[in-house]
DNA sequence: CGGAATAACTTGCGTAGGCAACTAGTTGAT
DNA sequence: ATCAACTAGTTGCCTACGCAAGTTATTCCG
């Protein structure tokens, strides 16, 4: 528990100084990512994160104020918005990606068997499965 | 990663709810607890923790507000201080433990095998060690 | 079709905690 | 003995974020 979080500070220093990013605000930068073109919708941006609604909306209007994300009204549902990447968040994405994962591996995986590795993905999924459910 | 902070957050609730205790609070009573009669030093408290120097001061400053730890002038270095629970500190940790102990297995160890729980145990060990060092 | 129940955010408010700069005590070298 | 380097904590300032209470928009009934 406490090594997590020893962890992800260390990570979280690294990419700030290095990238200028946040590592939270870089995970939600790939979680967007991912979904692409058409955007994903803030509720689901949620699931994928380990954010509250409200500490989503800040952290949503702090990218956009960064300009790198944008959002539109949802077509199909007015009271939401979509969320894509701009061109400038894809870029600093790939700009931190090599830093990213450079910490990664000096943090935490390159201290790790492969089935270390494995097993720590496969129970931290079923944990936050259960949790979710 | 992501998961990690979900079983925390889910703790942290938990016990402030049942308990009136925030889980890094927790966390650092049983520390101080550990230490026994004789107390600790924050900067000892500190290696144990997840928190900085001024997190910590800060922490040790609400403990001692709700009067859960006393803290007295070290004898053998004018600078610090020797940080031990009251016996209402003891007295919380010992109420907040049922709860702890089941929010505990309810989000985590529960959906662990004795083989995962192993694996982790060890490989966060050498984790947290290594960025130690 | 109208009104309750629900869902998707948003906002006001409060707190934890990091960083960097500061104070004060300790140690070590000359 | 003195002065520099270090160490222990503290403090000012700022940001992230949770909770609870809103505000729209949507859906589900009857």
């Amino acid at each position: 528990m406490v090594g997590s979080v020893v962890v992800a500070r260390a990570m979280d220093r690294d990419l700030q100084r290095q990238a200028g990013l946040a590592l939270a605000e870089h995970h939600l930068l790939a979680i967007i990512n991912e979904a692409g073109e058409q955007g994903i919708r803030p509720t689901d941006l949620a699931l994928g994160s380990t954010l509250t609604k409200s500490g989503l909306t800040r952290a949503v209007d702090r990218l956009e104020a960064l300009g790198l994300i944008g959002s539109r009204v949802c077509p199909t549902d007015a009271r939401g918005q979509l969320l894509a990447l701009t061109a400038k968040g894809r870029q600093k994405l790939r700009r931190a990606a090599p830093e990213f994962f450079r910490s990664v591996g000096q943090h935490f995986a390159d201290h790790l068997t492969e089935r270390e590795t494995e097993t720590l993905a496969t129970a931290f999924e079923r944990i936050a499965a259960a949790d979710r459910g």
